[in-house]
DNA sequence: CGTCTAGTTGAGGGTCGTCAATAGAGGTGG
DNA sequence: CCACCTCTATTGACGACCCTCAACTAGACG
């Protein structure tokens, strides 16, 4: 039981898993982690990092800022994600990565990747499928974003955040409660102003769905907050089964 | 010159290129093609298919259907993507294929592709890049629908399919056309609705920035569209350079 | 005890959606 | 060749959702 469990959780449901692959990933056991406060970046827009951070602990989201200031969130990160996966195919990472909380992350040298794809191509699978599966939840988001209204946007982004923390067995007792984020993390995760957050949230909460306090968001009522949003977790793929 | 040429330019933008990539995806043009009406489905919002499809004439985009008839249209595919690389490796797919116009794709087995995966490490991490590129566009987009206002995101729509146009040298002469898609599909792409598309429309024609008529999209002043889109094509990464 | 951050509230206004009606282009059939 | 139909674009009126600004509260922390 290594700090990279999570993660070895999360690739098992992506694909069949031999000893080989697994005495890889417990090897990264050794490398060291990488500490960073909330609310400092893992990595900046325009950089080309060399290597890719495997998230141990904490929570991470991925992020563009435009001019005057405003930001957009494009997706959330638990323990056990790698992110950053662009960087070792694309170089240039296109977006940045902040941290929401203190995050702990093992750096795994694009080189040493390089030589997993080279020689185990059923790793190289599973992390293809990985990044393929972040790539539905943006689709799923831009659907979030453009469709639905500040309700079921927030309803919908909870919805989904429970099912990834249940797939990666991060969900204790019945009262699931999610990371501690903001109000203003939200925001900008729905593309709306913290203000009609405020307001949203507080309809959700008289509508007995959800209750966010001190931080930490606690899903009340599952299904109907299902119904709300309109959500379905097709979408995750391996992850949905999973949950 | 054969009818896999702007599938060959797109791939050779993505990394190096031998000559036993080459002669495989010729090897394509005797496979046949398939003809789908405008308004048609390539494929359907939970299906698996056994085939993924590359575009060789025409224009496609892939949607997701919410209940009560509102769509999101997720992205546009222009001759020379293939589509549906989801489906390879996870099995269903969660979103809609449709065709803009008229298009005629191959459709290429996903038992061929494993075969090319297994065999061809290098055509493996063009595919994954090319997945890789296609993630960053959904991601743009969500800062497309979530923090920009209906003037930007139709300004910023047409600066990508240049781009991306031009990219796949689809783009003859000075001024530059676009696919003919309708106010009804920007509508979809934008999560705006059809009358106020009209009306952004207008000011982006009094401004002089675009032109559309006859469902064919001129861009007049590139410049200043960037500016007031606040368009920067880095996230599209080999294509950006390529156009 | 002051300062900082996160959350909350009210007022007012702008962007954008809905509904409904009209106009024009293209296609089809009598 | 013209009547008719359909699809797309357009316009006006009206209202809703959401944003901005601004002030205020509450808890955390030194």
């Amino acid at each position: 039981m290594t700090i990279v469990r999570p993660f070895m959780q999360k690739l098992e449901q992506l694909g069949p898993f031999g000893d080989q692959e697994r005495r890889l990933l417990e090897s990264l056991s050794f490398n060291g982690t990488i500490t960073f406060d909330a609310g400092q970046d893992l990595a900046r827009e325009g950089e080309r990092p060399s290597d890719c951070k495997l998230i141990v602990e904490g929570y991470a989201c991925r992020y563009k800022a435009l001019k005057y200031g405003e930001r957009q969130i494009v997706s959330f990160h638990l323990p056990g994600d790698i992110i950053d996966l662009n960087s070792l195919l694309l170089g240039r990472i296109d977006h940045s990565i902040g941290a929401l909380t203190l995050v702990k992350c093992i750096a795994i040298p694009h080189a040493t990747l390089r030589d997993w794809i080279e020689r185990h191509p059923r790793l190289t699978q599973m992390l293809w499928r990985d990044t393929l599966v972040d790539a539905a939840v943006f689709r799923e988001w831009v659907v979030n974003v453009g469709r639905r209204s500040a309700y079921q946007r927030i309803a919908h982004l909870v919805c989904e955040l429970v099912t990834r923390l249940r797939a990666a067995g991060l969900v204790q007792a019945g009262a699931c409660d999610l990371p501690p984020i903001t109000e203003s993390d939200i925001a900008d995760a729905t593309g709306l102003s913290v203000v009609h957050v405020n307001r949203a949230l507080q309809q959700l909460r008289g509508d007995r769905l959800l209750d966010l306090r001190a931080g930490v968001l606690v899903a009340l009522d599952w299904e109907r907050m299902r119904q709300a949003a309109g959500y379905d977790p097709a979408y995750l793929h391996p992850l949905a089964e999973a949950a």
